[in-house]
RNA sequence: GCGGGUGUAGCUCAAUGGUAGAGCGCUAGCCUUCCAAGCUAGUUACGAGGGUUCGAUUCCCUUCACCCGCUCCA
């Protein structure tokens, strides 16, 4: 199992689909760069993921919000009250616990650690000898702020500086945005807000290759809707989210629902879809019945009303929110588990095949001429194609070599040049997936690729 | 942060106290009319610093980076 996704990431540097994040300076742990094949795949995913849950969908509307917010904000989400702990590790036996809380016990809830510094905390510690609870020793290293939040500074000087945090998740931007989007697209509840957009997280454990790292890409759709319908849209964003998935030409079995038993604060219901990755079950999405929580938080901390007046029945509400949240890279990295292949062939040849669904192919099409000296008329038939499709050019090594560099990258459709060509301007059409050919007239091409990646 | 591991070419690996070799890949040329053919030539490496030594890629120390566990996990 393991050694499938090393196959995947070895397949990704060596074909440029990602590569280690600055890897000429020996890498920066679980930072990941697309390379020129991975970012045309990662844009087809996104632009796949829009067209069905923005393009496609009724009363959806698109945003880009700003990766930085005002910190209340992250106050009025919860994010800077629980995403951030004061940790203590003891050098003796290597357990961690948090700081606040050993203080609390050891005073048996007489002294309140909240109103502690870090500094005032660790002196308190040291001077009660707090011991660990699970060694019974008193040898502590310093507070550590395990703050899974980013933070940089906002202001030049030093006094004018401002604490601001890199967002941990994408959501905020579409609630803070509720009101605008409402007025502005004068829509009507129930509607949508979605998003692409990245997030940042200082994880403690991130790892198996692009499935968690500390920057990543969110896509998330946030639908108000009024409380008493929200049951039913939750229950229809969890076939919505699934189907988009099959669409892709994921295989039903290698998907499944896990719904949550333990819920967030902020959750009426909660479920995952998970992928069968290499490394086994992991989550790729997430469909949450928010409830009013993050509307009814944002009008308590920012002043503002969010309510809701229903222009039919005058009735006046803080929406519900279902939200549907999958992570793009991680989305990504399924779409390529799910397409990689290795095909044994007669004489025991194996090739490397990425079947990709069309749509989401970094290349669409490869042209490539037989010989060298048909060159001029496989430039002419690129540039038609350019115009329309991503496509790439091959003239190095032997017709098969390049069907394989093809076949490895995932490019559904490769065409050859011959010397039939520069006579009636035909082409021959290979498929990826079938290996079967067909001719075809460079006038047909373009209608004849448009139709394979349909999506 | 703790424990373990790794670090030689783009990749996979090898050898060696006397400054390194292969396969694959890649590039150029020849050949070639449809699935990794062949021939020729070329290409590129001992993570960094220090020590021992006449001499270190090799031994020792430090450091850096990465990987795997653990801790944590909206």
């Amino acid at each position: 199992m393991e050694k499938s996704l090393d196959k995947i990431v070895n397949l990704c540097k060596n074909r440029g689909f990602v590569f280690p994040g600055s890897d000429i300076y020996d890498g920066l742990a679980n930072t990941w760069d697309y390379g020129p094949v991975g970012v045309e795949l990662k844009n087809n995913v996104k632009r796949a993921w829009w067209k069905k849950f923005v393009q496609e969908a009724p009363s959806s509307y698109g945003v880009d919000a700003d990766i930085f917010m005002n910190s209340k904000v992250w106050d009025a989400s919860g994010h800077t009250a629980s995403f951030s702990d004061p940790k203590m590790d003891c050098k003796n036996c290597g357990k961690r616990h948090r700081a606040d809380n050993l203080i609390e016990a050891h005073s048996k809830g007489k002294v309140n650690a909240d109103a502690m510094s870090n500094e005032e905390m660790q002196n308190y510690i040291a001077e009660h000898k707090v011991a660990c609870p699970d060694c019974g020793k008193s040898n502590w290293t310093n507070i550590r702020n395990f703050n899974l939040m980013f933070s940089t500074s906002r202001g030049v000087t030093d006094e004018s500086q401002n604490l601001i945090y890199l967002r941990p998740e994408t959501a905020q931007g579409e609630f803070v945005n509720f009101l605008n989007v409402q007025r502005s697209m004068r829509a009507k509840v129930p509607f949508g807000i979605a998003q692409i957009g990245k997030a940042f997280r200082n994880e403690v454990t991130p790892g198996n290759f692009t499935f968690r790292t500390i920057e990543f890409e969110q896509m998330e759709h946030q639908w108000f809707c009024k409380a008493d319908t929200s049951m039913d849209f939750y229950a229809e964003y969890k076939k919505k989210a699934m189907d988009f998935l099959l669409s892709l030409n994921f295989k039903p079995e290698h998907l499944r629902y896990h719904d949550h038993d333990k819920l967030a604060h902020y959750a009426k219901a909660a479920c995952d879809i998970q992928y069968l990755y290499p490394m086994g079950w992991e989550e790729l999405n997430g469909i949450h019945h928010r409830g009013d929580w993050d509307l009814s938080r944002h009008q308590e901390f920012s002043g503002k009303s969010m309510q809701y007046l229903d222009p039919f029945t005058n009735e006046k509400y803080i929406p519900n929110v279902v939200e549907y949240s999958i992570g793009c890279d991680r989305l990504t990295l399924a779409v390529m588990c799910e397409a990689y292949d290795e095909e044994a062939l007669e004489g025991g040849d194996t090739r490397v095949v990425m079947h990709f669904h069309p749509a989401v192919a970094p290349y669409k099409v490869a042209v490539l001429p037989l010989q060298k000296n048909l060159g001029d008329k496989a430039k002419e038939v690129y540039a038609t194609l350019a115009k329309h499709f991503m496509i790439t050019y091959d003239e190095a090594g032997s017709i098969g070599k390049r069907y394989r560099r093809q076949d490895e990258i995932g490019t559904p459709m490769c065409v050859t040049i011959d010397f039939d060509s520069l006579e009636n301007n035909t082409v021959t059409v290979r498929d990826r997936d079938t290996m079967e050919q067909i001719r075809l007239s460079v006038n047909e091409l373009v209608d004849y690729v448009n139709k394979k990646i349909e999506f």
